[in-house]
DNA sequence: AGCACGCCGACT
DNA sequence: GTCGGCGTGCTC
């Protein structure tokens, strides 16, 4: 009998690789165990085994196995379920959800390394001045990388240089795997058993008389394990001895002090006992008990919560009744809000069961994560995560909050798979019979109708906490005070009244503006020119605090120049305005206060948006200018008034959720004001004061809002009322992106009709030197999804079949919203 | 996606 | 003449 095992490659291939197995492996392995595996000419990869069978495949010879790397498997079942799902519903290949869903430490490729022919000695003579450099290179180090030969001649292609080395047998090749994940090991010290008993231990003592220092280490040693034996590590003997680590070193030459590793944990809880979780205030026991009951009956429910309701509280209790019962409970947040803030609520009242996840963690932090879920243990039983969390290997699920639920964040764009979280937790708490809650003070849309339409449960929670007001909203009229000259900068009088008093009642302020940068558009007064991206199609945005012009999209970066590039003016005007603009005025307008701005720009590296955050919690902090990162979920006490600086510009954004994201934009930096006792103020400048959605958000009113879209929803014929898979084409060259998507566009009308629309070239149609054209297929309710996606792969098949398209880069968007 | 193979322009 | 450009085809 012959054994065989499909197994996924990382690679975006449809088809999953057979390969032929032995009878003992055959016994071994089980699905989820991960293999290396030979692929193509040379390469090895790392392949999850899916399926393991006896279907000799009939048109090709298997391949053997090299290598089986798991003693046991590292994904449940219930993973390659949810994988399988993904890659069908959001058109990817196994293949990708392998890469996304993975720490990349799990993924071991191979490289190729070049080691001298020991077999036999050649005559140097022979080898050309390049092959010569890299045989010499190998007389000092055992082997060579490609990498390093590249280093080494000084140029890109290497390969006929280590061809040739190996036609004269001076070189061979191998293939070299790494095992990228190692537990990190702390170095421990004792004393040498020797030393154990009084006596000799006194002993030791005098003979190290005459060495001071090694005398002082034994005696801290003896010091810091002092009665309960404790394990003393090396760093903190080091510290605590004053001794310099060559000094412990001798010591262990010696034998005197034997030492010793233990593996840890990169991650580690150090807090204090478990707080009790507070209490819930009537309305919080409401919703609790309104879940819990439409849990009985649905399996996902849509918590609707005004801002500083204290949904977090309910989510709190939820999650202890289900982690009594022995589940595990999945926490999922927009990656920006996963904050200390928030981790350390969690943390109070679950101490070390909870485990954070996202991707500030390095590949192995990741792993050791994975390990916890995949074993169920106690250190693991609740995951605070972003989107990427879903993928952990759940073995016993009982429970998916999805807080901030219409954030967009949880949408993958790039690179696929294009999955949304929110939408995937259904799928992924189906798999365990688990529960789903969905929790938002500003619902997305489709969200909403499903609730609406008795496919979610619905629970709404319309107090704040501790009954506190919600902000008043007061929308400020600029066109009329500009014309009556009211305005300083970007800054009404109005505004200019609230921020003072508010800084005289010592309160805190936060200015809202959704852009980076100091102003999007630099245009020459003289000859009217404005900077370029040299590879995308947009105006460089001109960044003041580093006099740099930036793109946004491609991350070019060219020096500010004082005249213009074109003409040599010396008058540029700065168009439109961004948070470094504002934090500029703000610094004119109110010299004598703190001013800082949280933007992308500011909180880059690992901590830099804590900074910011615990300057503003500390009152370091007067008046913060930022974008959108302010809205995700903070809690900030002292904050009395916000400031929207204007909203018209995402109002007109061309989208069809412009407005929906508006409102929830809106409502969500407006519910960081006035969190406590006070009522907080929101002024929102606009040149359209009368708006609808501006109206809504004013008086708070999310169901006209919603009754409203939705109508536009069902006329436009967009999501939810649709739903549509957006087709992308890139290309270097536009003329053929242009034909291909003509020709797209043409084979899926014969199908779709109506339903599809485009091609067109969205507003930015180059972003780094690619085209791009977009092609929209909507597809109304009783149309069948799955049917649908068919019809377009086998179009999409016909397409990469025609040879000028071959080179276009084809991206299927579903849900693209 | 990588990566090899193969066919054409621009340099020692 | 070779080096290196990227179009084409394949991966169990």
């Amino acid at each position: 009998m012959n054994f065989f095992i499909d197994v996924i490659i990382p690679v975006p291939l449809k088809k999953l690789f057979t390969y032929s197995i032995t009878a003992s492996e055959f016994d071994f392995l089980k699905v989820g165990m991960r293999v290396a595996v030979p692929f193509g000419k040379s390469k090895i990869y790392t392949g999850i085994v899916y399926r393991i069978h006896n279907e000799a495949p009939l048109a090709y010879e298997a391949k053997d196995i090299q290598q089986i790397l798991d003693e046991t498997p590292i994904i449940h079942e219930k993973q390659l379920k949810l994988w399988q799902w993904v890659a069908k519903y959001y058109m990817c290949t196994m293949g990708d959800m392998m890469r996304a869903a993975l720490p990349s430490a799990f993924i071991l490729e191979s490289e190729t390394v070049v080691i001298k022919n020991k077999i036999k000695t050649i005559d140097e003579s022979i080898l050309k001045d390049d092959e010569f450099l890299v045989y010499e290179a190998l007389n000092h180090q055992s082997s060579l990388k490609i990498h390093d030969i590249s280093n080494i001649l000084d140029k890109k292609n290497v390969l006929p240089v280590i061809k040739r080395l190996i036609e004269k047998e001076a070189v061979v090749v191998e293939e070299e795997v790494y095992e990228k994940y190692k537990p990190k090991l702390v170095r421990y010290v004792k004393l040498h058993t020797n030393f154990s008993s009084e006596v000799t231990l006194q002993k030791l003592l005098e003979d190290l008389g005459r060495a001071p220092k090694q005398r002082q280490v034994v005696m801290t040693l003896f010091m810091l394990s002092a009665g309960d034996k404790k394990p003393v590590k090396v760093s903190d003997l080091s510290v605590e001895s004053g001794a310099s680590s060559s000094i412990i070193k001798s010591l262990i030459d010696k034998g005197i002090l034997e030492e010793y590793h233990i593996q840890t944990d990169r991650v580690q809880y150090s807090g204090e006992d478990n707080e009790a979780t507070k209490a819930l205030n009537s309305y919080q026991e409401t919703a609790l008990s309104e879940i819990k009951m439409t849990f009985e009956t649905h399996h996902v429910t849509l918590l609707h919560g005004v801002t500083s309701s204290g949904k977090t509280e309910v989510y709190v209790k939820l999650i202890k009744t289900i982690i009594d019962q022995g589940k595990q409970v999945l926490y999922l947040l927009p990656e920006i809000a996963l904050t200390t803030q928030l981790v350390k609520r969690l943390e109070n009242y679950f101490g070390d069961q909870v485990a954070v996840f996202h991707s500030k963690y390095s590949s192995h932090e990741r792993v050791e994560v994975w390990n916890h879920v995949l074993h169920n243990s106690e250190k693991a039983k609740i995951v605070l995560g972003a989107r990427s969390s879903i993928f952990l290997p759940f073995n016993n699920l009982g429970l998916i909050i999805v807080d901030e639920e219409h954030e967009q964040s949880f949408k993958q764009f790039d690179p696929a798979p294009r999955y949304h979280a929110r939408d995937t937790s259904v799928v992924l708490a189906s798999i365990h019979g688990a529960k789903t809650l969905l929790g938002s003070a500003t619902p997305s849309l489709e969200s909403y109708f499903n609730a609406k339409q008795n496919k979610y449960g619905l629970v709404e929670i319309t107090k704040r906490y501790n009954n506190i007001m919600m902000p008043d909203i007061e929308l400020v009229d600029i066109k009329e005070r500009f014309k009556k000259k009211l305005m300083r900068g970007h800054f009404s009088d109005r505004l200019i009244e609230e921020i003072t008093e508010t800084l005289n009642e010592k309160h805190q302020i936060i200015l809202f503006q959704n852009r980076r940068g100091f102003s999007p558009i630099v245009e020459c007064k003289t000859c009217g020119h404005s900077p370029q991206c040299p590879n995308c199609d947009v105006s460089l945005t001109y960044h003041q605090y580093r006099k740099q012009l930036r793109c946004h999209y491609c991350g070019y970066v060219e020096i500010m120049k004082r005249d213009c590039m074109a003409c040599g003016g010396q008058d540029l005007d700065n168009k439109g305005f961004g948070t470094e603009q504002i934090e500029e005025e703000v610094k004119i307008l109110f010299p004598d206060h703190k001013v800082a701005r949280m933007d992308l720009d500011t909180t880059r590296g690992k901590y830099g948006y804590e900074k910011i955050i615990t300057a503003l919690e500390q009152q370091e902090i007067d008046i913060l200018v930022g974008t959108q990162m302010l809205t995700k979920g903070l809690d900030f006490r002292n904050v009395k008034l916000v400031g929207i600086m204007n909203a018209d510009n995402m109002l007109n954004f061309p989208d069809f959720r412009a407005h929906e994201r508006s409102f929830q934009l809106m409502s969500q930096v407006s519910g960081r004001a006035g969190r406590t006792e006070e009522r907080g103020k929101v002024l929102i400048q606009t040149y359209n004061p009368h708006h609808n959605i501006l109206q809504q958000v004013s008086n708070n009113n999310y169901i006209d809002m919603f009754k409203e879209q939705i109508n536009d929803r069902y006329n436009y014929k967009y999501p939810p009322i649709y739903k549509q898979i957006k087709i992308t084409l890139k290309h270097k060259d536009y003329n053929r992106v242009e034909t291909a998507s003509i020709w797209y566009a043409k084979s899926l009308r014969r199908v779709f009709k109506d339903y599809v629309l485009g091609p067109e070239s969205p507003p930015i149609a180059r972003i780094r030197n690619q085209f791009h054209k977009n092609i929209l297929v909507k597809i109304p309710k009783q149309q069948s999804l799955g049917k649908t996606k068919e019809a377009i792969i086998r179009i999409n098949n016909s397409f990469l079949s025609v040879k000028d398209f071959r080179s276009v880069r084809v991206i299927l968007n579903v849900d693209n919203f």
